[in-house]
DNA sequence: TAGATTGTTAATCGATTAACAATC
DNA sequence: TAGATTGTTAATCGATTAACAATC
């Protein structure tokens, strides 16, 4: 096996890498860390594509974006690829994180294992009701959100998740962008707008659901593909 | 203003209607609703796009898969669109949901309101720990995990979520597909395979904030939109 | 009527797949 | 070596946008 070719190729980072293989990119990483744990050293194109019911150019051309992974012949090195996705995606460090909302959802993110297993430290919680402020869930301080500015500033943390009832969607993104907040995942069922130079990723759970009843309802025959 | 015409056009739900229509259906969805509450009547395609950052054609097209609900000259009543497209979504009756797995996550979506305002009702819980097992949270009942079949059948469940850890999902979703399920919202970070006859939605939350830490990391300067 | 807006067709754009030389 | 598999180009496929006659 020949030297390690790993190197990223960030000219086109630039150059509008579309969102749908960013997310495929997430996916790889997720099968190729479960392989990882069961000892497999290298895999390929076809092997991972179809983990995840994808073709094999298209896990192929997906990587191509960001650079050259693989080995001719030989596949790709689990571990060395596992490092090189999450170099891209930035998962290579740790991200503290901004956690708006200690409704129920709220702190069911505080306590969800699968952030921190990638990197993601929820670190500061706030909430608007004056009687949660000074508590600590899960290990992490309540703040109120006149805090958000010092708190994000002095904790560096770059990205919020928004977990406030939809009326207040708005406003707790107003507040987090005020703060210097860079990016914000937002669970509230409301379009919010933020400054173009924010990053916004929107998740709707009953959206979610919705796919699903429409797939049963009209029970269009498709092969089963996990969309995420 | 003319006649209604909302009669929807189903000879071609089963001519494979694009992942992506659907779900930008369920934004115009929340959008309309959120007309509808400040009283607006009627809107345009041009105006639904411009909410979620869609061309005023992507509407009409969108729209086009499953009928004619617009009136030239007029646009569309808000009324009249949001029940055409909830029949659509399978929205216009309420869905009786199964939800397996108590922990964090499963617990605040027993509570989630977002759900029920869309017709979601989850009825039955299931877990695994005995200890569970016999309690009432959220005014739903938690159940054994063998029970599946016999509730699932009393209570004319269709839909099961997911939210066990991803160790145990692969056992929980064979579970719920013996009780007869037929689609499943899997919120457990793991790749699960189902018959082809049982509809998927996959919802990861890590890999919902390792697409904002890469679109943060790598700075890529596009205009904001919410991609759900 | 004139202005607005739909539904739909045709043109454009972008993403996926197939194919293959290069490589191990 | 022969077999396997990559990275990449060209061909295909599908989705978005532009344009416009029909309609209110």
């Amino acid at each position: 096996m020949a030297e390690p070719k790993g190197k990223i190729d960030d000219t086109n980072s630039e150059s509008a890498v579309p969102k749908a293989v960013v997310s495929r990119l997430s996916l790889y990483l997720r099968e190729l860390q479960h392989l990882l744990r069961d000892s497999q050293e290298t895999t390929s194109s076809t092997q991972l594509g179809s983990m995840l019911g994808f073709t094999d150019a298209q896990v192929r051309k997906d990587l191509a974006y960001f650079g050259q992974f693989g080995y001719p012949g030989i596949g790709y090195r689990c571990d060395e690829l596992v490092h090189a996705i999450k170099r891209i995606l930035g998962t290579d460090r740790d991200w503290p994180i901004a956690l708006v909302g200690i409704g129920n959802l709220g702190r069911a993110l505080l306590g969800y294992r699968g952030f921190g297993e990638q990197g993601f430290r929820v670190v500061a919680a706030f909430d608007s009701d004056p009687q949660k402020v000074g508590a600590v869930i899960e290990g992490v301080p309540v703040y109120a959100a006149e805090d958000l500015p010092q708190v994000v500033k002095s904790k560096g943390i770059r990205l919020a998740i928004l977990a406030v009832p939809a009326i207040a969607a708005q406003a707790a993104a107003d507040q987090v962008v005020q703060s210097g907040i860079e990016g914000v995942l937002n669970f509230a069922p409301m379009t919010i707008t933020l400054p173009k130079e924010v990053r916004l990723v929107g998740v709707d759970l009953a959206i979610e659901l919705e796919q699903l009843s429409f797939a049963v309802a009209s029970r269009n025959p498709k092969p089963c593909d996990e969309s995420i």
